[in-house]
DNA sequence: GAATTATAATTGACTACTCAAGCATTAGTC
DNA sequence: GACTAATGCTTGAGTAGTCAATTATAATTC
């Protein structure tokens, strides 16, 4: 048994008490784990718009992943399509001003509770963390 | 935004991508990461046998999530079942000795994935890795 | 500039789970 | 030792994705 493989196997485990404990707290606003990705990444976005392949890729699902979880915040309001006139297979998708405030007070429920699930490792520690998991990355 | 927010983030997506690369390998054992996972947990439980509860703690998913995967493993064999004469709600689950020999051929494989997609990090870094990820657990 | 190839997105069919309800069986209580 | 509560497991229904095929558009090549 290699460490790399421990390493891997632990990471699962640590990986879905992470998510279960941040989608507790997210579930109070609405919204899911991957809902959250999304919003933080358009968030971040020129415009807070993105191509629908862009954010595949950025959280790591399929494209057709991407239109199965958009197509219920469509409805609810948190984005909208907008299309692109260069290139009219394109669909940008942007975060609403509705989507932007629901985003910037789950972010304060997912800190809080980011910060208590990594109470454990001192604040050295989790720059460590982060560095050498942008490394595997 | 805080670092441990970022790690959470961060953490989701390399481990992602750290299963999508060992599932490839598994694969050509037949075999799913959630499957290499439960057989993991037999071959160090002692007689290889472990109750369907512990699994499911042990690998984070429900009972129902563990009938579940058991069942095509029991169908060609791999695990069988066996019941408990002290409690007859139990059922054990006793890895085969097919299933040993799928487990031992299976874990050349993800090892050696492993320590492909660990490459970027030196040996002590993965130590501290593995140490962390322990403390948070 | 017509024909071929590549890209963006969606859809149908499937998979791997979860959750809530149910059925046995065992343990605890009076 | 009968009654209630708890535990172990399974099942039906639902969810969040994947993959392969399809449609629409754009880019490349000749």
């Amino acid at each position: 048994m290699t460490n790399a493989t421990d390493f891997i196997l632990l990471n699962t485990l640590l990986n879905t008490k992470l998510q279960k404990g941040v989608e507790g707290q997210l579930s109070l606003h609405g919204i899911s784990f991957t809902e959250f990705m999304i919003m933080h990444q358009l968030m971040q976005a020129p415009n807070h718009t993105l191509r629908r392949i862009e954010l595949a890729d950025q959280i790591s699902i399929t494209a057709s992943g991407v239109t199965r979880v958009l197509a219920p915040m469509e409805k609810i309001k948190l984005v909208e399509k907008q299309a692109n006139p260069r290139d009219a297979r394109v669909s940008l998708v942007k975060l609403t001003e509705a989507g932007e405030r629901i985003y910037t007070e789950a972010l304060v429920s997912f800190e809080h509770s980011a910060e208590s699930l990594m109470s454990n490792v001192s604040a050295g520690q989790l720059d460590e963390m982060l560095k050498l998991s942008g490394k595997l990355l």
